[in-house]
DNA sequence: AAGTCGGGGCA
DNA sequence: TGCCCAGACTT
């Protein structure tokens, strides 16, 4: 029996998505840095993200070289800030290891840090021109479709199953193209609701289609409710809009970025000023609590304005920043951090 | 095999 | 609100 590539690429042929950022000139350093935003952002996100980061970083070397910082920066509010450090410590490797030019080989590649089977394949086949299948999450939905796969795709014996189709579906025959265009299906018709089956390249084998239940799969994994957290983060001001940021852990939540610094509750800011300025606060003001969902909890925010005099002794500045509000430096922020600065922002214009 | 890691788009 | 997205890594 015949596969689905030549179905797949004559409708390809006609409406496939040629105009993305990372199809222009697909390098593998481009397809790469574009392939690892799209670990699990969507498209329309990494599309504001992927010009400025390459015009930042335009090619291997000029990432590897760069300050973790500045890379942070150009990745702040892609969320995953693992990815951005990651994808920097490989490009670091990559210039020690392979003369700073990225290995065309699978094992090679998923020996980098960040890199999977599904991202390798993706770099080798759509830059390579190598028969490599990936399995990503629209992949993943056509396959399952086509073959009304009704386990979840995370069972381990399905995911083999799914690789094993991917693998026998990908035609040596033009398989960048064909790796475009099983993504392109999945997302512009093989969508996750109301997909556009009428118009499917291969709806007349697809089994989901023929039972009627395209739209109940991939099924989904079952989910605990997730847990309520709450903290109380200070903006600590002082002088003509700076605010004291602190730098988190590599690693966990945010990691890398510079944060708020967090106190147990509201009692504890008077105590904390002591310990870390060495002045008590001049002013202490409660904000509206901040909502951030995270995929495993949820987190409410209460921000406290606390104003404090001029600093007497200098902090170390590995862990604290004094961030200029009106001359930003240029560091990872996380969302709702960028959000609260922005707010102080409007309350606090320049002076003149 | 389960938990961790962000943010946003959409019904 | 709940769900999931061009996944990978740790335990």
């Amino acid at each position: 029996m015949t596969g689905i590539a030549p179905a797949l690429l004559a409708w390809w042929d006609v409406h496939g998505r040629r105009d993305l950022p990372w199809q222009r000139d697909p390098t593998p350093y481009r397809v790469w840095v574009s392939e690892v935003m799209l670990q699990q952002t969507q498209v329309v996100t990494v599309e504001r993200y992927y010009d400025r980061f390459m015009a930042a970083f335009p090619d291997l070397q000029s990432l590897a070289a760069a300050s973790e910082d500045a890379v942070l920066h150009a990745w702040s509010g892609l969320g995953y800030y693992g990815r951005a450090r990651q994808l920097q410590h490989a490009a670091r490797r990559v210039c020690e290891a392979h003369g700073g030019v990225l290995p065309m080989d699978l094992d090679a590649l998923m020996a980098l840090p960040g890199i999977g089977r599904s991202t390798a394949g993706a770099i080798l086949a759509l830059a390579g021109g190598q028969r490599q299948p990936i399995l990503d999450g629209n992949v993943k939905r056509v396959l399952t479709r086509l073959h009304r796969i009704e386990e979840p795709p995370a069972v381990p014996a399905v995911q083999a199953r799914l690789w094993q189709l991917a693998d026998q579906y990908t035609p040596a025959d033009r398989p960048a193209a064909y790796t475009q265009a099983i993504m392109d299906l999945g997302a512009t018709l093989c969508t996750r609701r109301r997909p556009a089956c009428e118009r499917c390249p291969l709806a007349s084998r697809c089994l989901a289609r023929r039972d009627g239940i395209a739209e109940r799969l991939p099924a989904a994994q079952p989910r605990r409710a997730r847990p309520q957290r709450s903290s109380v983060v200070m903006l600590v001001c002082f002088g003509a809009g700076r605010v004291l940021l602190e730098k988190r852990p590599a690693t966990g939540l945010w990691g890398g970025l510079w944060g708020l610094p967090e106190v147990e509750g509201l009692d504890a800011v008077g105590d904390w000023c002591q310990r870390e300025i060495g002045q008590p606060p001049l002013r202490i003001a409660q904000r509206p609590v901040l909502r951030h969902g995270f995929t495993h909890f949820d987190l409410d925010m209460t921000p406290v304005e606390v104003d404090v005099p001029e600093p007497r002794r200098a902090l170390d500045g590995g862990r604290w920043l004094w961030y200029n509000l009106h001359d930003p430096a240029r560091v990872g922020l996380a969302a709702p951090v960028t959000r609260l600065l922005n707010s102080l922002l409007q309350e606090r214009p320049a002076p003149p």
